[in-house]
DNA sequence: GGGGTCATGTAATAGGTTACATGATTCT
DNA sequence: AGAATCATGTAACCTATTACATGACCCC
């Protein structure tokens, strides 16, 4: 086990699993995986094991239940601890508190949107809003269909997050095309 | 050198940095840290050898000079070469097109948002509005001392972006604390 | 004279990913 | 019968980070 396994950016992920139900960690993986599409970053098992060894030697998961069916592997599910709850919160309450620095791929591409030249970056940038669009619109329909099959409007409020973000950029994207297209956002030669 | 550093995700603003001006690595460090606080992630020397290194084994950088300065170690300059110019177009064009799943900590945080509870919720959320309105005033005060500086828009559009991005996400913040305070967002027990 | 910066090179460390190994069950 | 899934455990590998090593120059 990594010696700072807990630093994890996981860790938030499986110690949320861990508030819902009990689970083992092959359970986790799926969960992960399933929900993984706009939820969580894709772990592999190997960390995953990691983590929750480190969990449990810091007290933060304990061991719920063991489960055999007939000769396969045995399976330990793990439940959160008080300590663990607390320690969540803890994390969940500093992590919104305090905006970390988000650096997307695409705020990298963008300072060097020059090198591409006005009317490749147009081209690239239109590109970009239709596959936006086509995110937003698939988000929306996971999210109205959670809310039709009766899901709280809380439990799905990330999703709402996701959307915005989505749609501001689009919104500043489309801004920058038309800008570009009217000349009103200038190139000055040797961009760079 | 690790194999795949072409994959590294810094070699584009190593590529970005050489279209500016040929550099020695020291110097990359230098202004990718300058500007770190809101372009670049930090990238510490070992990696950037690593690219370097990495980068003229590819044929997209090249020696451009060596220099000596008294007896200090001789420092080695490196310029873009026409190919690396084609891949840094390529790379950006690729990046802007197809839009990467930008999965940030809070999302992930927003998604446990029901474990904070009503009140610790609103709380945090609050301060990270506050937080990021300074962080908005700041990013207004740099770009606005650039532009008067007479730097071309098209080389500070990335904080135009980024300005639109925090904006978006305070709008967000604040109409969820509203909900919460109204009751509109209604929280179900045993919520997580 | 001491501390900080300029500039490189390289070895050690530790983390994450990948792959190997095992074996039962279920579906086609 | 063969493939895919369930479920775990562990070792090898590769990468990135960290630290060590070297030495000149500049400012106080």
């Amino acid at each position: 086990m990594p010696r700072n396994a807990l630093e994890n950016p996981h860790v938030l992920a499986v110690l949320g699993l861990l508030l819902e139900q009990p689970m083992h960690p092959y359970q986790m993986l799926a969960e992960l995986r399933s929900r993984g599409e706009d939820r969580a970053a894709a772990v592999n098992r190997g960390s995953l094991y990691n983590i929750v060894e480190a969990l449990v030697a810091a007290g933060w998961v304990a061991v719920h239940d063991r489960q055999r069916e007939g000769n396969r592997p045995e399976r330990t599910i793990y439940a959160l601890t008080t300590a663990g709850r607390e320690e969540l919160v803890r994390r969940l309450d500093a992590q919104i508190r305090i905006p970390a620095r988000e650096l997307t791929e695409f705020l990298g591409a963008v300072s060097h949107l020059g090198a591409l030249g006005p009317d490749r970056a147009a081209d690239a940038l239109t590109e970009r809003a239709g596959r936006l669009q086509e995110r937003v619109a698939a988000h929306e329909r996971n999210l109205a269909q959670a809310l039709a099959g009766g899901v709280p409007r809380l439990f799905v409020i990330e999703a709402e997050y996701a959307i915005n973000c989505v749609r501001s950029e689009i919104t500043w994207v489309e801004s920058v095309i038309e800008e570009i297209r009217t000349g009103s956002l200038a190139w000055p030669t040797a961009a760079g």
